[in-house]
DNA sequence: GGACGATGCATAGGCAACCTATGTAGCCTC
DNA sequence: GAGGCTACATAGGTTGCCTATGCATCGTCC
């Protein structure tokens, strides 16, 4: 690293993308987060799609997973718990643990839920052209990388 | 894969791509928001980020580029105002109006956070390939431009 | 086989960031 | 100059999330 003398930042290139991802996906997500309201609080069916998706897991994995504190996790499993959407059965291998797991319900209340935020976003990803919608298909795989080699910790 | 007998709504394309993008930028925007953390909390630079960017604007205008509704643009505005980074005056066309503006000290406050947030996000954006690191600079090319074009209700 | 630190989850308490609804002052038009 | 409209401010409430801590179980080491 290059020592810096004066106080002039000039911006990396890095530094640049770095604010524009962290200032665009909050935008983006209280934005959409409303748009895309398909009657479930968008908290709740982010946990759901990932217990859908990662099969029966501890609630400390799904903390992990979706980039929340454990209590978190907690109460989100609880809350999908109460509406029938997941199940929890304790893990044979370890009586402290339990494994959370989605119902029929919960994956059928899942796929109504993508589509209404399919149908949210559709008009302005219809809008794209191909290049654009191949441009963010990409950009998001590398997001999910990014976020899934992150270190834990805040 | 296993047939699928039952009346499986096969999700689109676009609605992989929407699901995808507010789960991936939910969870990002979590975790980064931690992680970038400067001392200045992340609605309160984004803000911040964005009048500086803009010029002098309008409260209404703020709310509007930064997609939150007016009274939450007003208490941003209020905030920064208190710790001295934007300064209003009254639009000399219209009493009602106010215009807002970055100050120095706030313009200042602003280059170190960006930093902070650069060396937050450097190690993971530094283990991404050149390609890797194009693809996503495009992706949230595209991404802006979508934001911006969005239909403003919720 | 009992003590002890580590681990998995739950609870308590609190804060930040939003939103909708509504109030108030200045603008515009007739 | 009355009345509707616009720009901002205030009130009140909800959601989402975190840290700190409690409690039960696990693993281990004597």
């Amino acid at each position: 690293m290059p020592e810096r003398t004066v106080a002039a930042p000039e911006p990396s290139a890095d530094e640049a993308l770095a604010v524009d991802l962290l200032v665009l996906a909050a935008r983006f997500t209280r934005w959409a987060g409303r748009a895309a309201d398909g009657g479930m609080p968008t908290a709740l069916w982010r946990a759901l799609s990932q217990v859908d998706e990662l099969g029966p897991l501890r609630v400390s994995a799904l903390a992990a997973l979706d980039r929340t504190s454990q209590p978190t996790a907690t109460a989100l499993v609880q809350r999908l718990e109460r509406h029938g959407w997941v199940e929890r059965s304790s893990d044979p291998d370890d009586a402290r643990a339990s494994l959370v797991a989605t119902t029929p319900a919960g994956r059928q209340r899942l796929t109504e839920q993508r589509a209404a935020a399919g149908r949210a976003l559709a008009p302005q990803l219809g809008a794209l052209s191909g290049q654009q919608h191949e441009d963010l298909a990409r950009g998001l795989a590398v997001l999910r990388d990014l976020v899934a080699h992150a270190p834990p910790g805040g």
